[in-house]
DNA sequence: GTATTTTTTAACCATCAGGTTAAACTAAAG
DNA sequence: CTTTAGTTTAACCTGATGGTTAAAAAATAC
């Protein structure tokens, strides 16, 4: 068995990203992460002082984890196909994550300052914002006529909900529908297409 | 002051309903539903016994409470005004309960034997189930050709999404593309056109 | 006015969870 | 071999929280 503080100290954040994941701030308990980790609890406080500590070192990682994929928009190719990519790898992403979005969308669900200062700190290691990143590409676009003059606050809306919400949802989703678990992974990969089929009639000039 | 058993207890209900809203159910304490509804703990035990029966007395409410406005589903109307009216009804009932479906997604995000059995036993008061009365209502549309032949399943993930999503997670919206909570609430309720707009347009017949 | 029901008070219990501590143990590094 | 850092053990503390209880008080019904 190795020794390593570094090694040791991602275990146990490895496990905690899962256990906040899956249980939220709130239900998520110390002596479950440890476990997890394959530690004891003392260990854990040892690292982490306080489960506050531990949540705000887990959270920072999955806001990095999440801006870095959002950030991550290709240059110098046509809107068409970059939007094509930006969708397909949305929805990639949000394959192997599945917990992911939920978690975030109901930790950050109250717009409370200490939440601010917090996804401010962690914006602020890229070179620009995210939304900066895209709102340049559609305006781009829409000057070389490659697309509609649109709205374009409105478009990201749209292309952010059909990516996101059907994965956020789809336990209840599945179940309204009477769907099994294997009936609705097919539909979830289906809408790669379904949603660039949309969004790109709409917006695509002739 | 009156007294009355029933109403006390839909007071309790209701203090409950708010504050499992706003903290989850993990994150809601007896205390402070007592609170909220201007009685103390010992009573909200006398009515409900145990947090896990209020709990699920509330949620019953929700459920039915959503799962109503689900199938309120007007018909003998052309798909076109069918579609305006579920859209607009819908984004009315959201801007009237921000938190519920933040909440619903939340607490119902795992498939759970003991949820399917809650839900189950919620859906089946209505006569049919609020899928079944839409997808009907679509491929209806589909035959008369009032629409052009879409997957119905894809076109309800589709629609759901871009109605709910927006309103689910609207802070870290809000908060990703700089806006003000006013700005937001302008851009919420641009949506029912914008919405009605997109999809309109890719399923009308010419 | 008396009986009944609702509501409060306030103390109390048990449990759980976060957090601490001290001592012992283990592996690695010098 | 000795020092050092990492890790375990297990007991412990404290506060919060769900839940209970018995008695008194207030409101209602008859």
């Amino acid at each position: 068995m190795i020794k390593s503080s570094a090694e040791t100290e991602n275990k146990i954040k490895a496990a905690a990203w899962e256990i906040f994941l899956e249980k939220g701030k709130d239900g998520a308990r110390m002596q479950a992460i440890a476990e997890r980790a394959g530690v004891n609890k003392a260990l854990v406080h040892y690292y982490f002082r306080s489960k506050e500590k531990l949540y705000a070192a887990v959270l920072k990682d999955i806001l990095n984890e999440v801006f870095s994929r959002l950030v991550n928009i290709p240059e110098n190719i046509p809107f068409r196909e970059f939007l094509e990519q930006f969708i397909s790898s949305h929805i990639d992403f949000l394959n192997q994550h599945k917990k992911l979005l939920n978690f975030i969308i109901w930790e950050l669900r109250e717009e409370k300052d200490v939440i601010h200062d917090f996804v401010d700190e962690v914006i602020g290691n890229f070179e620009s914002a995210p939304s900066e990143v895209f709102l340049r590409r559609i305006n781009a676009a829409i000057q070389n006529k490659e697309i509609k003059p649109i709205n374009p606050i409105q478009f990201m809306i749209n292309l952010v909900s059909l990516n996101v919400f059907p994965f956020v949802a789809s336990p209840i989703i599945t179940f309204i529908l009477g769907l099994t678990e294997d009936e609705m992974t097919v539909i979830l990969n289906e809408r790669k297409q379904e949603i660039f089929r949309l969004v790109w009639n709409d917006i695509k000039n002739e």
